[in-house]
DNA sequence: CCAATTGTTTGATTGTCGTCAAACAATAGA
DNA sequence: TCTATTGTTTGACGACAATCAAACAATTGG
């Protein structure tokens, strides 16, 4: 399998990080992160089949905003919260705070 | 002509304004409208028609980001603070830091 | 080694987006 | 009334996005 890819903190991009977090499934899915802290993607629920839930994970991960490490047969999710904020002061928070309480 | 559609506070939709926020055009013409207050449409200078530079105005008015005030001729956008503030804290002002300086 | 589990990738389909030229609408001024 | 001026709308085109089924890859357990 080709190796993950994670952009660099320096390489964070504003307009693909508002388009990634633009669409509701991926939005639940960055406002569980934020609550959980690292998931396995199959722990979601989410109402869609695992291509399209991976399909949405790429584009959170090639967009910066969460990293993926793999574990076995898993691949844990987690949010990228420091490199986020060192770039886009506020703008999680102000993400996660719009997007209602959990 | 048809009437402006600028939905009310209440309607506003936040995977609606990120997506709107995330391409560049439409951005930049946020980022001015931020540091100027009101605009016409025509005074942007921006490298597009004016047809393009239209549909950019009517995403973003009907995402509620601006509001568009006529005046004879022309179009007067402006950007709702207030109301953006009110339904989603501290999003336009970590969104403009974001962005950069201007 | 074999089968089950977890997730990615590919191929296809369907729909939306950004862009432009051209036509249109509305207003202001001569 | 005629003509600029300003902006919207329409129609078209190419690019891209969301979705799924099916095939594939990688690991774990028996």
């Amino acid at each position: 399998m080709r190796s993950l890819h994670h952009p660099g903190r320096e390489q964070l991009d504003l307009p693909a990080v508002l388009y990634a977090l633009s669409d509701p499934t991926r939005l639940e899915i960055v406002r569980r992160l934020a609550g959980d802290g690292e998931l396995a993607c199959g722990t979601f629920g989410l109402p869609a089949t695992k291509a399209t839930l991976s399909h949405h994970f790429k584009v959170l991960r090639e967009a910066g905003i969460i990293q993926t490490r793999v574990e076995g047969v898993h691949r844990y999710n987690s949010l990228r919260k420091q490199d986020l904020d060192a770039r886009f002061p506020g703008l999680l928070k102000a993400v996660l705070k719009a997007s209602g309480p959990r």
